[in-house]
DNA sequence: GATGAATGAGGCTTCATTCAT
DNA sequence: CATGAATGAAGCCTCATTCAT
């Protein structure tokens, strides 16, 4: 009884079981799609029976909801507040920005999510504008401040804010999406480091050889 | 009976069969993902009943993979012409190319072929198999051989051009993402246009701004 | 082939699916109650499986909606119609529409269908409401009709209708919720000729003495 | 410890558990019916937990059980001694039991009872046939009385006891099942006052026109 | 070939009941 | 005694698949 991994699993619930039916949902989401996934599923391997999920999420939609909300909100806070408080050159923190988005999502089932939502929008409008309001634009519209704190520092260019930001957002996403799909069946894995330094070499200098004079 | 627009109406009809119930299949799973889309639905969109599908495709799963096999087929090697007959500036050739791909590809249904792709490989890895040896390898190759072309013509920078191909592969791939996702549910739906110039831009000329001293 | 007991079950449907599985349903909804009562067994009753009804009735809701209008409402309309068209006393004609209605629905499984209704109203408000519109208001109108025949021929004296209506059709409904509660229990049978004689002399004569001078 | 308000208060709450639990059954049974009333919902009102249900009954329908004896008991007797002790014209006698009935059951929580049992009795047989026993025979022989005491006076004519009881009870089963069932959904609410003077005006007189000739 | 009625396995969800605290 | 988290059987409903015509 002194090791709390001697207690039965009921008695921990109610400090972790939200987490843990998440943690399940999250993972089987990711793994199979949502409309594939079964509720019976996650509750197993939550290791709960599956009246239990009916406990903490009101049906199948609000679980998924509340994955998306638990795992990607709060990394999103702590990228804005990176950028914000950022001393240096823009070129590092675009480096770092960039970086630790693969660190702290890319890397880790989260960018799951992502390849979730634009795969299954279709089926769940709402969701889809909820993950779009949330998530994306928020990450747009730090890209964007981005670039605006270079050109007004003087180290970009004047550049289009608008659409490039899109540009720029892209090729991140299509990392995780191409880790969820083509990666996950192990066809051609894509070296993140040596992409996301092509990546950022793209960004800042562009292909042209400007020796030449073009 | 050797040209087929001799034949009756409802004779020409029985051969379109396969193709009506592609095509309608197509515009479903694309919409709303494999699991989710009905026989039914299909059937009924292609104007026939459901006994009738099965007809022509043993089962639902064999269904999707004549989608894709149908589909992907005619977009190979359209745009592989292009790049080894034309003559001038590699920047004019790379706007081409892009411009020209998304005529021809991402703005037409077969856009919808590598949503679905990247929706339902976890569920059907040997056609996302297929999908990139044929599609996808071949269009990095494209863009590998095009910036291969700007080096050595001296248009280009020395690039690490293995990677980067897929840099810059991805805001297309993305592009066509967006316009089945979030686009199709009326959320902030992208100018392709003015997404494209912004990509072409920040892939000639980078964000820096040069005369500082880059 | 010929004979059309030889055909296969699922040969016969266009014309008597639909009334097979009312008649199913009355019987089981009557027997044991609508929230109790499984779609699966209904199903079986009609000799067809659980699938098949819903090609029928969207849920089982609409199931009952139909079965309370394909039963209950045909006999409304015969016992209105005779009592504009009746001709003689107006005593005659009521002791015809009582023993009338006893025999057509009453004695029938129909009977138990105001049962169903008076015991399940709480959880199906919009039913009970259908109910009361269709059939309740219909029969008071009906038997006010009849009362204000006889006091205009003479043959009645003066009554209050509004109240007097319900207060008649009380004890036919009741003869009705009593061979579905306690009769269908073999509690005490209840002789619903006896007992519909004495209502009718109940409703003639009252139990006063009148020789007394009351 | 002997009197009960000299007990804490909790302690009297202690032993006051299951009359509140009845309570709170009672109402909701009768409001939704047995089938569908949720047991949480009944700890709810009663204001304890799910699982102290359990500490007092062995499960759902012994709480129904329990709910129908406790609340049958107490009716009975109350009225049959009015009708032994009376002396005066059997006509205000008559008039006093409708009334008083209505009065001290039919308005109380009680005629819930009555509509559950009519409601519920196919699947409780031998609570239906308790209070059949109980309460609507003992009803129907203060009734019976009630006719042999007037016909004995000269009073009433001579009636056909047996079934007139029967018929006469009626009216009065069918209020109490009206404001349970109809009435609770808001349709057309009958006002028991006018309804049970039109009854006793029925009983007494009859609808014919006595001066014509009867 | 074409039809569409029929099937029945399977998923989501509810809720009576249990039981460790 | 009281709690309320957990269970799992059961019901409603969907839909891929079959098959007699």
């Amino acid at each position: 009884m002194l090791c709390p991994f001697n207690k039965p699993r009921w008695e921990r619930r109610k400090e972790a079981r939200p987490q843990e039916l998440l943690a399940a949902a999250l993972d089987l989401f990711v793994e199979r799609g949502f409309a594939v996934t079964r509720l019976e599923d996650v509750a197993k391997r939550a290791g709960v029976s599956k009246g239990t999920l009916y406990l903490y999420f009101a049906n199948k939609e609000e679980l998924f909801k509340a994955v998306v909300r638990e795992n990607i909100l709060p990394v999103l806070g702590e990228a804005e507040a990176m950028i914000d408080s950022f001393e240096g050159n823009s070129i590092d923190l675009f480096r770092d920005i960039v970086l630790g988005w693969w660190e702290r999502v890319g890397d880790t089932t989260l960018s799951g999510i992502t390849k979730l939502i634009l795969a299954e929008s279709g089926n769940f409008p709402e969701l889809a504008k909820f993950y779009h309001d949330e998530v994306i634009s928020r990450g747009n519209a730090m890209i964007g401040r981005l670039l605006q704190r270079g050109i007004e520092r003087g180290e970009f260019r004047q550049l289009e804010i608008q659409n490039l930001t899109k540009v720029i957002v892209a090729p991140i996403i299509m990392l995780m999406m191409w880790k969820h799909s083509f990666g996950a069946c192990q066809i051609e894995p894509i070296s993140p480091k040596d992409y996301l330094n092509s990546f950022i070499d793209l960004c800042l200098h562009g292909v042209l050889n400007d020796e030449v004079g073009a």
